[in-house]
DNA sequence: TGCGATTTAATCGCGGGCGATGTAATTTCG
DNA sequence: CGAAATTACATCGCCCGCGATTAAATCGCA
């Protein structure tokens, strides 16, 4: 073998600067500190500001399918919404139809707190501090990664050597 | 009726689709999961996994220090790190000379690791499904945004109408 | 019709993440 | 030198995130 291919295969770089996983990681955590103290007037937590997001789109859904629309599940989902509905800013009534579902529907406290959120909105997207066109094809890229990784998780792979 | 212009506003999108914080958030669990599921075996949790990459570049360093590594304060990594303490990774000792400070050595166990994270880590830079150079640049970017972000949250800017 | 399988939420326990607060060591400076 | 300010870490309480388990309603099918 004439190249020296003895590094320790800089192929997959080691340091957390390299990492997409943790450049996630780490945005992710500042978009909460960010969404936190702007939310906080509104008594609103980052994944409560989205879950209200997911509402404001569309309410009368049921807790599972409102958990696919925001990525968490009932073991999250439904001790948030009880301290949500605790707030006033939603009901949570059992489907007459179905006594198994629960139907998530806004109160008007609830659909009172989107126009400030929208402002909260905004203004976070212009702290990004991206061109819009970058921003959304950033978006894009991002939401490719999450279904990328949430298929690889389904296909259950072992990572064998 | 000519035009119908009653539609509020695609300015600043509304969905969950169109915004990146939650597309952040939603690759950030994503690949919460995967890790977490891979990790198993190690005994490691992702915060945990992304403190010891941080360490097997450079130990001995102090609590503060390594919380800017990984992007966590005192108040989670202390805990944290008594845990991995208690599995055995790795050591915290006062500072001799400043006795305020706590240092961080990694065991022969927590150098042990390793290799089988590295293994997982290029499983899972490839479950992510782009191309290398692709992967650098999103990471870059994302370096960017939570760069931006953070100087904002500095800013502490009111985000007034 | 009746009974097992499936679906849907709820609950529990543990590990992050962080604002607020406490405590001890060190530095600053009058 | 000594008191006040600063630094570095620890503690507390609350909220999220999720694996595991439970409970109840519904469905499927013999």
């Amino acid at each position: 073998m004439k190249h020296d291919i003895s590094k320790p295969e800089p192929d997959t770089a080691r340091g957390l600067d390299t990492q997409l996983c943790f450049a996630t990681y780490a945005a992710g955590l500042a978009f909460n500190r960010v969404y936190r103290h702007q939310l906080e007037p509104l008594g609103l937590t980052f994944p409560q500001y989205i879950t209200m997001v997911s509402l404001w789109t569309k309410d009368g859904v049921t807790t599972g399918t409102l958990g696919e629309e925001v990525a968490l599940e009932t073991n999250t989902l439904t001790p948030m919404l009880k301290r949500m509905e605790a707030m006033g800013l939603l009901e949570r009534r059992r489907d007459t139809a179905d006594e198994r579902r629960v139907l998530v529907y806004l109160t008007k406290a609830g659909r009172s707190l989107q126009p400030k959120a929208d402002e909260i909105m905004r203004c976070v997207a212009e702290a990004a501090g991206f061109p819009m066109e970058e921003l959304m094809r950033l978006t894009t890229q991002m939401q490719r990664l999450r279904q990328n990784l949430m298929d690889y998780a389904d296909r259950n792979a072992p990572c064998g050597p």
